[in-house]
RNA sequence: UGCCCGAUGGUGUAACUGGCAACACGCUUGAUUUUGAUUCAAGAAAGUCCAGGUUCGAGCCCUGGUCGGGCAACCA
């Protein structure tokens, strides 16, 4: 009894393909650069590659487009294979364009024998004003009738390290009046003499992307090599290759890429905030990388559910990060442990509860999930939040005012009498009775009240820090903004609360457990927690109707 | 002044491939609730960019527009 869904255009092309009897099983591959974390735009990119092979029985292959040697490094290698299996999925070849180097250059002097690539001596400015423009056709480079027997020898000249950076590259010879303009005698290889995190100085020149990815994905033999829009003219060059050099005929497809509300999704851009120190490095819970997202309590399903949620087409898009924070919350709600944490605390004295007792009263761990429970320590002096007082309450306030009943989570109801205040008027503490028959789980009380509050017992209470994260920028389309998008960071993104008060249950927080503090929010704890320093970061927050009341009035 | 994509509620994705638009998020209202959470119920919200055409019938097909995006790194 499968849930009948409909497919998306990929799931139609591959299906098609199958029923046909093109591929007998296929085969994806995750192409990232090891030039930086992972994002959102990636897991969306990583769960569409894996979902698909699994779905329709094949294998996905991780391999990294390691063709430009000054950007990459090995770091970015380790920390994307890691987001991979994180996110819950596993390559069956972990591979490398590099390894591929070596026939990729004979590919290039397969061309260079076919008459159709050339050693070209122009600089850079020349090359680019040959090209032209999308709306003017390019004009031919003086090297571009060389013969077959000098462009060999340029070109093993090339590789030997005869010329310095920039002297020469090897271009395919195609057409400089073509309307594509990646059809304009692209660039093969370009000379560089830099140390590759994993071929060293075995080489000096490096074939660019065009020349490198559609040929690995034919070695590969993948069947189907699924890329973002921006490649979309790539796609006839691509092509030229597969025809040009009878390698095995992989297609590309393309959709288009994720696009989040309140965030940006470029490598670039994210970069630049980590260099600037605008966040504290690639892994800030704020950032939308996998890394960051996973320090800031988000688990794997919950991503693994928002990419199934915003399905895959090919018209651009702009998510709204409602929908991320719904998947996250739907699946923490789920699993998290409840527990009381008082972030601003307000000191509450029980007048008839005797000085010195505590109890210890059960209070479950999910009420959604098992029955368990854990012991909560009770006793006069408690810590509720300061928010949930008011001396004159609007009319809908449910929470405590003078004369006014409430009941705390797990324990009894309480009354608040008396308002305490310092000496400037500031309230230093409220005095409350409560009602000892109104005990939780054995209520004989018949009192009725409309709030609830959390609460922590003074004595006992565990001082914890806590990190509140909102949303990186103030607006929601980046895109449509004028100026710089670091104009529009939101200052408030980030706020310490670095005495809260916890429960004791919460000194046996362990690094990988999801909790939902009472009222406040799903949390987790931080790598940079200590034993002695307990540090929580905010996952997301509640939905909070009150919040949307308060607002309106 | 070119080539290539795309256009369905506020957002995203559907519509059995031609039979008068569905699901999710968000929003509103109500019920339940020892989390103003969760859960449950109800509701508002697009007549499918525009104009023609084909057809008994078009969101799906054709033609022409309009609007949006992409394309000129020795980046990927």
């Amino acid at each position: 009894m499968t849930e009948e869904k409909s497919l998306n255009f990929l799931e139609e092309i591959i299906e098609k393909d199958l029923k046909d009897g093109k591929h007998e099983s296929i085969v994806t591959r995750f192409p990232p650069e090891p030039n930086g974390y992972l994002h959102l735009g990636h897991a969306k990119s990583i769960c569409l590659n894996f979902g698909l092979s699994l779905k329709y029985g094949g294998y996905t292959n991780l391999r990294f487009d390691d063709t430009n040697p000054v950007t990459e490094e090995t770091e970015y290698v380790e920390n994307i294979k890691s987001d991979v299996q994180w996110l819950g999925f596993q390559w069956k070849n972990e591979l490398y364009a590099s390894d591929y180097f070596t026939q990729l250059y004979e590919f290039a002097e397969t061309l260079i024998k076919k008459g159709l690539a050339y050693v070209d001596d122009s600089t850079p400015e020349e090359i680019a004003a040959q090209k032209g423009s999308p709306i003017t056709p390019g004009s031919d480079s003086p090297c571009r009738g060389r013969n077959t027997e000098e462009n060999l020898r340029l070109f093993r000249e090339m590789r030997e390290g005869k010329y310095k950076d920039g002297e020469k590259v090897l271009r395919a010879k195609i057409d400089m009046g073509h309307t594509n303009m990646h059809m304009r005698d692209p660039i093969l290889y370009r000379i560089k003499h830099a140390h590759h995190h994993r071929t060293g100085d075995a080489w000096c020149i490096y074939p660019m992307y065009d020349f490198a990815h559609g040929q690995s994905d034919a070695i590969e033999k993948v069947t189907h090599s699924i890329c973002t829009l921006e490649f979309v003219p790539h796609r006839e060059l691509y092509n030229w290759f597969i025809e040009k050099l009878e390698i095995y005929p992989s297609r590309q497809y393309e959709f288009a890429r994720l696009n989040l509300t309140y965030t940006v999704m470029s490598k670039r851009k994210l970069l630049q905030l980590v260099n600037e120190g605008h966040v504290s490095g690639w892994d800030d819970p704020r950032m939308p990388t996998i890394s960051a997202m996973r320090r800031r309590g988000y688990t794997p399903e919950s991503i693994r559910d928002f990419c199934d949620k915003i399905g895959v087409a090919k018209r651009d898009n702009l998510i709204d990060i409602s929908l991320l924070e719904f998947c996250v919350r739907e699946h923490l709600n789920k699993i998290s442990l409840r527990r009381m944490v008082v972030f601003d605390p307000l000191k509450v004295v029980i007048t008839n509860y005797e000085p010195g007792k505590t109890e210890w009263l059960p209070s479950e761990n999910n009420p959604e999930g098992d029955q368990t429970t854990r012991q909560v320590p009770f006793s006069q002096v408690l810590y509720i939040e300061r928010d949930d007082f008011m001396e004159v309450p609007p009319k809908k306030f449910f929470r405590l005012a003078p004369g006014q009943l409430v009941r705390l989570k797990s324990a009894y109801i309480i009354r608040c009498d008396e308002v305490v205040r310092n000496a400037d008027g500031s309230i230093s503490e409220i005095r409350c009775t409560y009602f000892p028959e109104s005990k939780s789980g054995a209520d004989t009380s018949g009192l009725q009240v409309k709030g609830t509050l959390h609460w922590v017992a003074a004595s006992t209470a565990v001082p914890v820090e806590v990190r509140l994260y909102d949303r990186l920028f103030k607006v929601e389309d980046l895109s449509v903004m004028e100026g710089d998008f670091r104009d529009y960071l939101n200052p408030d993104s980030l706020k310490v609360i670095s005495n809260a008060f916890a429960e004791p249950a919460l000194k046996d927080a362990g690094g990988s457990d999801h909790y939902q503090f009472l009222r406040m929010g799903y949390y987790c704890l931080d790598p940079e927690s200590t034993p002695q320093k307990l540090v929580f970061n905010r996952t997301v927050t509640l939905r909070d109707m009150w919040a949307k009341e308060t607002k309106k009035s």
